[in-house]
Parts: C-alpha cells; structure tokens; sequence
DNA sequence: ACAAGGTACCGAGTGTCGCAAGGTACTTCA
DNA sequence: TGAAGTACCTTGCGACACTCGGTACCTTGT
C-alpha cells in the first residue's frame, strides 16, 4: 500500500486509539463484535475493517479489560457479547489521561504550522 | 514492556503524527535534527528518544517532503538542514484535514464514556 | 429435505513505524 | 593527546491495524 494513501495515514492514526475506542464504547453498555464493528464503523474514520476487531477483542480479554459471556442471538448464531471490567474502566481512564495532553500537543503545532 | 504501561500508549499514540509533528515544527522554518529532537522534546508528550528521528527523517526525504543541505556549525560537526517542500507543505495540509475529524471522533466517545 | 444467504466469530501472514542501544565522526579545550 | 560535547546514522525488535480467507449457526424458499 502507498505510504502516503490518506487511508495509511488514518491506519496510522488510529493505532493505540483503536482498542481504547473500543473501552469507550462498551462503557455505554455490554456488546458483541459485529454490533461494535457497526457502531464504530458508522464513524469511517475510527474503524477500518472487521478483521482489524477480532484480535482486538481477544487482546482485551486477554488483559482481563473486558469479560465476555456467550447468548443466544434471536436470528442466527451466538453472540459473544463484552461486559467492561473494573480494570477496563480503569485503563480507560488512564488512556483518557494520556489522549488529553498529547492532542493538545499534537494541535498547538497544527496550529502553530499555518 | 508491560502493554498497559502508559509509555507503550503513548509510543502506540504517536504513530502516525510524530512525522507531521517535525513537518509542522519545520513549517515555521528549515531545522537541523538535533535542533528538532530539543524542540520536540520539550513537550516530552510528542517525541520519545533521538533513534526515532533519523529513520523518520530519511523517508521525509524519499518522499521529498523535505530537501537538505549540509551547513557548518559554529561549533562542531556540520549539521544538516531540513527544509519543507510544496510538496511537504502540501502533506502537511492533507493531514491536518485528516487529523481534524479523527480527534473529533475520539474526543466524542471519550466524552461519552464517562 | 436441502441449498442459499445472512449473521457471527476467528486466525495466519504482512507491513509500518516508534524505540532502545550502539556506533562513527568532527570540533574544542584542558 | 585525550576527554567532552555535538551531530549524524544503523540494527534489531515489538506492537498492532490490515487483508484475506475460513468456519459455524440459523432462517427461508422451493
């Protein structure tokens, strides 16, 4: 892929943001990959693809940031859904923390560039 | 390194826009790298260590986003000057146009995930 | 009954890029 | 002459978003 394709430059971006996108979103309330796969991906700018989201999920379980519990779907098959931990609130958190300064950073010399 | 430690966050947050970050700091005039590595690191928010900034500039210059010129120091080794290109500036837009509604979208669900 | 299509989950392989550590070279000054 | 400061550069590594391909479940139409 091109290095300077603007979609690289949203990969790019979206690194280290993704996964914690995610926290956010399950803040709002337990839900399973292809409904955050949507919700996110109604924003294109947060979300590429489905593929990205599954590894994603995984490392979060993984960390113990999320808990998952299957459930019946009403059409089709189960869905995995993801509840967010204490510890995943509290990452999330952190994040918050560290995404503040670092766009105010990242702004003020946008800002400065003109 | 620990995934949750908050350095790795940032390292992961920095993908993407630690490259525009030298192209706006250059906008405001040609640089040389340690000149930039100072500059950048006074807000120890952006720019993580100096190992980072070589490679990053050499696909500036593939790209010919910027062009150099070898210039004597006062006092010591010849440094190497970094201007913006059109083209580089042009980057540089296209980024901020990007960077834009990235943020928007971050900033909107971490708002919401309170 | 059974094929087709929608829903849902998952994994292997790839490429990019920030980082740590280590290395080279030039200049000044004691 | 050797130590210290400045400046540039490279190698090897790890994290992670992405592409592509695959499996399984359920409903519906014929």
């Amino acid at each position: 892929m091109e290095p300077d394709d603007e979609g690289s430059v949203l990969t790019q971006l979206r690194r280290g943001t993704l996964e914690y996108c995610v926290l956010a979103y399950l803040a709002q309330g337990p839900s399973y990959g292809q409904d955050i796969a949507r919700a996110l991906g109604s924003d294109p700018v947060l979300f590429g693809s489905e593929g990205t989201l599954y590894p994603l999920l995984t490392r979060l379980r993984r960390r113990r940031w999320v808990e998952t519990t299957w459930q019946p779907s009403p059409a089709g098959p189960p869905r995995r859904y993801h509840a967010l931990t204490d510890e995943g609130r509290a990452a999330l958190r952190a994040f918050a923390q560290t995404w503040e300064p670092f766009r105010a950073g990242v702004d003020r010399l946008m800002k400065g560039a003109q």
